[in-house]
DNA sequence: AATGAATGAGTTTTCATTCAT
DNA sequence: AATGAATGAAAACTCATTCAT
């Protein structure tokens, strides 16, 4: 699995102490470690199989201690999964920002070339994440997610204003090449077909492209 | 395929089916009585709500009675969601078939209109067949269901296949509008986006033109 | 332990009871076993020592099957507190009724004699009660318990009202004697003081009688 | 057994008592801090929301922290109710103290005043002085307090000996004067009946009164 | 003295499945 | 065929207490 880890949000060094407290750095590195282990769980047994004893055997730490640190189950798993989402908006958008002038087609396939690597994760991770994301929290990670992939695209989209047929609505555009996009990668990853990794990503290109061209 | 298998395997849970092949007029009754009552249940409650007490009072039957028709749960709600997927490609096989020669918007619209129609049930209803069906049997219920209408648009391709780009390659094609397709009208109709519906239809079949237009 | 509720009278239950109407014998028998060991339960460890596991096995039942009869462990000990009020205030019922005619002391010190051995039950079961039963049901029971004890009280005070202070109120005075009567029993039963039981029933009497005795 | 439930994962209680005597000033404080910060827990969430780590919170200290000062939770409990009992019993005394020439009704009454006054406390408290305060120490604290009351009320009918039914035992009409007396203001504060106050208090004076009047 | 992270046995409750009747 | 009582493993979660720092 590529695994997901490594925390990028390093906390603003604004302290002056020039001391740590331990205290504080175990409780960040347990908070860690049962990320760590929840990822680790819903990679092996999914989201059914995740539970909350099968994490904390896991993390190395008992039932209870789970509890210290999050409400109930579903804050550990929405923690996971908002986790990784944050990192797969940040790689997609440090791909596409600041290369709005590349020819289309190029940046459009290095932006689905990197959500495609991005969603490479293990099988089991991924479908928890789309199948349970949604009921978690009200559905507010899965929403994020797409919601700031969708500002990315609905940015994108708007530069290039003048190529595109004029009488769509952005935000539709936006909304329905997000979900396509997200959908098809991810049952590529899930199911497997026999079509080539380029190929599919041609395909995906294609469609994107097209879909917004003005008709001829 | 929606009639309670034929297949007698028992044990560990390969395949997913009927116990056995009701001979008795009696017996196809209470099955479909079963059935009739796991889509209401699955309608009403979901699938985490779909207990097997709930669905065989619904049923009128008890708990016990049930594993006379079904060797587990699962099976039932198998069962329940193929024959609503049988419903569900009919319609759409009716609704494309002897119209090949219709101008491909006015099909393809049409074509999309019927599965928006078909799809638009009982939320908590479509969202365990979207969730829940492919953890189902292995997911063959949705393999099976994206597959049949995969044929029926790969058959249509085919027809027009000097209209489309001569690079792509059908199967490929069908695999990736299918998917497209299914999902985003699933997901208009479970996220309600303000997108009015004419115009969502519109989009769509722009989508699914174009992506196959010769690249200009 | 002079168990209360070793009589099979039924009451009809309308409260907080069992799920589904145990309509066969065997269910019958069953809430039965189940009352009777949530009784010697709490006889033996106490509310706090009651667990559900704890009256399963007592019952010779495994946990699940109690929750096929009750909704929640406090649904079984109210039903058992019930069982157990319903028969305290049959007897000290029958005691009074048609006796009304007796001289006062005589009535009074043989209903106090009634409710004294009534009360007579295992400390444990007997605090469990007192304790416990004002928190289940929103006090429901015991408030269920004073109040019948306190019609047939007020009921006697009507009958006698022309040889009582002429400006006591009688629910007021019903209020205060009942409270009085019970407290003082139960708190004889559970510290056992040092005070012979014919001369904490007379004494009992005594308070009784002269609290509306006119003031000479 | 003092211990509450039988419950074996606590350690074997023999005495519920400071571990050790305070003899610093800061030491003082903080029990002092620990004593207030149970009171107010007590009162906001009663006995079953009091938890160790609430009562650490309010006081401002770390969970460990309490175990410097008391052995376990219902230590802490235990003096609490302590503190408060001393408090009861200090004004009751004195109201009465000195006061034993007064006429009775006036001194029984204005003494039941002062203890209506002083029960009425926060009803969560109370409660959970009167419902979990006999668990503790194997009610050590209500014994106490119910004891020193009772020499009051002993050394008060002693005075007015001749007055009193002769047949009556003092010691004995002293327990049930004391505990008729607490448990009506208990009820009438907790239950809140339709009763107003001054009545309440003239019918217990009345009552207390006219309990060892002699029999005419 | 103080901290607070960690413990872990114990709680109530659910529900697919079985089997005696 | 049908019943429905019984099962029992598993789940999520609590909290008084301990102990390394």
């Amino acid at each position: 699995m590529s695994s997901p880890g490594s925390d990028a949000r390093r906390a603003p060094r604004t302290r002056v102490s020039p001391r740590r407290t331990p205290r504080q750095e175990r409780s960040r590195a347990t908070v860690e470690r049962i990320l760590e282990a929840g990822e680790q769980v819903l990679a092996e047994h999914g989201y059914e199989g995740a539970s909350t004893s099968r994490i904390a055997t896991t993390a190395g730490l008992s039932p209870g201690s789970l509890y210290q640190y999050f409400p109930h189950k579903d804050a550990i798993v929405l923690s996971v999964l908002e986790r990784y989402s944050d990192q797969l908006v940040a790689g997609v958008t440090a791909q596409m920002t600041g290369q709005f002038e590349q020819p289309a087609p190029v940046i459009v396939r290095a932006t689905l070339a990197t959500l495609l690597d991005g969603l490479d994760v293990e099988p089991q991770f991924l479908r928890a994440a789309i199948v349970h994301g949604p009921q978690l929290d009200d559905g507010r990670a899965l929403r994020v997610f797409e919601d700031r992939i969708g500002e990315l695209v609905l940015a994108y989209l708007t530069t290039r204003r003048e190529e595109l047929r004029p009488d769509v609505s952005l935000p539709t555009a936006a909304w329905m090449l997000v979900r396509t996009v997200e959908h098809l990668t991810v049952r590529y990853l899930l199911d497997r077909p026999p079509i080539p990794r380029d190929l599919f990503l041609g395909e995906l290109t294609q469609m994107s492209l097209n879909y917004l061209r003005g008709t001829t």
